[in-house]
DNA sequence: CAGAAGATCATCT
DNA sequence: GATGATCTTCTGT
């Protein structure tokens, strides 16, 4: 499996946020075991959006997404879990995808030790509980992905997902595997806040 | 310094 | 559909 490459992530959020649907999470833990799982559905934020928390300039929090892209963000979130986010554009533009689900694929036997769920399908599906399962959490901050511990690859199987709309900040990405992709409106549209209903409370066939 | 809101999730009805 | 858990950040005084 291929690393994806610095310029991959230096593009505009949307665009990252697109084409990372289908790539591989890796994560090679402190104990030495690798979990890893498929990208399926993924968020656009920029500083062009009101709900971004880099909307209103740099702070302690959000100061990685000024960084550079192909870094990690991560933060707090309802003071109960952690959530993922690759950064991107270039270096003091605020600009990330948040990681929102993935299917898993190894190390399952230790995503299940961390999360106790019915399904496997439920074990990284919504944004806490992909870090959950993956075992990330805020240490990993500005983080380079092209390297372990944690990294983001492109999968022998790998195909370019096809969309019939054009995605934009405030608009959710996501496919049900196998490659159905869809597109939701989530957080703000036309500058009013709207109703955004969770992957997790609402994808569960 | 107090208070509210939040890129969520599990659990209950 | 509603609620509580739990904590950081931001805003107003």
């Amino acid at each position: 499996m291929k690393t994806l490459p610095l310029q991959f992530y230096r593009r505009p959020a949307t665009v990252v946020a697109q084409e990372l649907l289908g790539r591989i999470l890796l994560h090679r833990e402190p104990s030495g075991e690798l979990v890893s799982g498929r990208i399926v559905e993924t968020e656009a934020y920029d500083e062009t959006d009101p709900a971004a928390h880099c909307y209103r300039g740099i702070t302690p929090r959000n100061r990685p997404m000024f960084g550079p892209g192909g870094r990690v963000y991560v933060y707090r979130s309802y003071g109960i879990h952690w959530c993922l986010n690759v950064t991107c554009g270039p270096d003091a533009y605020g600009a990330a995808v948040l990681l929102r689900a993935l299917e898993p694929l190894e190390g399952i036997a230790t995503m299940r030790r961390r999360r106790s769920v019915h399904r496997d399908r439920d074990l990284a599906r919504g944004p806490g509980r992909l870090t959950q399962a993956m075992g990330v959490d805020h240490t990993y901050n500005e983080h380079d992905l092209r390297s372990a511990p944690l990294w983001i690859a492109t999968p022998k199987n790998y195909k370019p997902p096809f969309f019939v709309a054009t995605p934009r900040i405030g608009i959710r990405l996501a496919t049900d595997w196998p490659w159905r992709f869809l597109v939701t409106p989530c957080s703000w549209v036309s500058g009013k806040k709207v109703s955004c209903p969770t992957t997790s409370n609402h994808r569960d066939e």
